[in-house]
DNA sequence: CATGAATGAGCTTTCATTCAT
DNA sequence: CATGAATGAAAGCTCATTCAT
């Protein structure tokens, strides 16, 4: 028996590991098809387990769609809100809330497509709450940027809040096209660095 | 047996009639229900008719679907279309395009779960091509807009396209929240002066 | 088209017609099988239609099982009601009871396991009502006719209630014993003599 | 390693008490929801093992069914054949007989469900060997202690082994009603007292 | 044309059983 | 011996689609 080391044993490496296998094939699937015509047959292939396996980690199909639903927000939470913690003022903000978006979902581009779909369930019913949160705290920094980045100036932008509405409908927007392919460009450069300056004219920075 | 009128039997009418009071039904359910989640059981129900006969007017459940969503972008294509046509110059036109858009999906709520949802099919494989040249000759009618609009100003747009696609991002976006009702007011008038305002500014309209 | 006859259509004998003939083979099947054991593919086969067909009938195989059950306790029911009302007097009261009930279950033996395996449930839990209810109300009755049939006698049957659940009992185990084959007679006369004259000594009728 | 005592090493022990533990489990869980609404994983948490464990003991699911059957069995024929040896006299006897299996069935009342759906398999298919064999070994002394008690009386039994029958079915369908909770007493005195009498009577004891 | 009963493929979920540790 | 993660067959149930009436 190998020793526990740091209160994990072998056992739960593996555990884990498993766990993180079939999370990442559900992402693809239920990417690939939509929550309801993914199979858990296709998900459990796709993670190399057997059906019965997924469910020894996950109560049903829609727990595990949650839960890499979830998992999903969380990365990109992290990586937005951390982002824009490091960034000096309003201008280098703006930016990388955009640049770390767009780089998140072209990375994950499966997992637009399972975010883009709870956006759609919200527009007719009710929205995941985790998701809601999420979107509603960026939606927060944003605008504390765009407040604290106006101050001391002349120009008075009329509403922060819908302003930041706007940058969030922007990026969405970009990272759409990307995920679809119709960016020409590999690299996103050029277009985050496009929607970094609409919305700095339109706020008003010199 | 009644007079032909006008080249239209009697039955030509009853039959349009029949098929159309079917595409709103399914209008109506895929965007409660979600596509795979919808059933054409409800949908015969709530069009007054038995589900054998959906299938005399469209071959399948994937056929209806794309008759709902088809027909719904031609409407919004239509008013979108001669809503710009009428406008005397940019900022009109810019108007024209966010104000007939939010009217018209404030009107059909229900069709925008369906609009949004086939963006996330096109997030991963194929786009209906019927949506694809609607947005596209959209964003064509914008870009051209805005062309001809900073024609002989010392401004330069560095890129009418990006544009084009930045303004309708943000007419998404704010369709998406008045839809979601994250939208206090009942009217859209101050939402829909912002974006064109933002994008005005953006564009360097002075 | 047919004339309707008297308020039935032809389409509503075909269903009538249907529905038991599913019925017919859920009692086949869940006395074969026990009810968890019986799948209602089997039982759908051995009505000669399809899986979903039998939905169309029965919202569950619980719903068809309880169908099944009920509809065998009322046939039976019925009989030993009306066998009971048509016997003048004590004895031939209680010779009806047996006869019927015995004779009911030997045309009936696949339905005798569902109907002693309620009584396994009813051991452990709670029983369906309505056999609680048809249990009782023979009981009742067989108090009764006990009740009536000692009056005027010297004799006292202690406790009337009681020996109708005797009787009741060593009716049961009669049926049980022919129906499991352990009676070699063919026909049930020397066996429901028995018991008659049983319970007849035990009451005290000289 | 610990000395072998009496032959049987510490080992024995311990192997003999899981198995007694896991039978008994099996019992509790067979009976609260019988044979197919079981599961392995229950028994085995209920004997406070993993379930791999039982199958070091028990082939199969069905195996363990069996052995929980018989070893209730045995231990309820043990019991009624010693009270009935014990007993002097065929008043005696038949008393020793009912009270020993309702006492039986009052401290194993979960066992009675296992029991009796026995039966119910009994009626469509084919009996344990083993259940069958304890039945008629039971019924076989009842009859004996009939015809022993009958002798050198003017009263003739017709059929010693119909009257055993019904002594069986009597006690049977008491034991029911005590198991169902439709007996009032918590003693089953009374109860006993009638059955045995009314057997009597019948069995025209003076 | 309109109907809706019938079909059966296909889905999610459970669980007896196995076996590497 | 004991474990419990993994397996996959099997079952209940749904619903798009067909077709006789």
């Amino acid at each position: 028996m190998a020793m526990p080391v740091a209160g994990r044993t072998r056992k739960d490496v593996v555990t884990e590991f498993r766990e993180a296998e079939i999370l990442e094939a559900a992402r693809h699937v239920f990417a690939r098809r939509g929550f309801a015509e993914a199979s858990m047959e296709e998900i459990a292939q796709s993670a190399g387990v057997a059906k019965g396996t997924v469910y020894l980690y996950y109560d049903s199909k829609r727990d595990l769609y949650r839960a890499a639903l979830r998992a999903g927000l969380a990365q990109l939470a992290t990586a937005v809100e951390q982002a824009i913690a490091d960034a000096p003022d309003l201008g280098a903000r703006l930016e990388a809330y955009v640049t770390t978006k767009v780089a998140y979902f072209d990375t994950h581009r499966d997992f637009f497509r399972i975010y883009l779909a709870e956006f759609g369930q919200a527009a007719c019913g009710s929205m995941d709450p985790m998701l809601r949160d999420l979107s509603l705290r960026q939606i927060r920094l944003l605008e504390k940027a765009i407040r604290e980045g106006r101050r001391g100036t002349s120009e008075r932008t009329s509403s922060p809040e819908a302003a930041a509405y706007a940058i969030s409908d922007l990026t969405r927007g970009l990272i759409l096209r990307r995920v679809m392919g119709l960016c020409p460009s590999q690299t996103a450069g050029k277009e985050v660095a496009f929607v970094v300056d609409f919305a700095k004219k339109a706020l008003g920075c010199r």
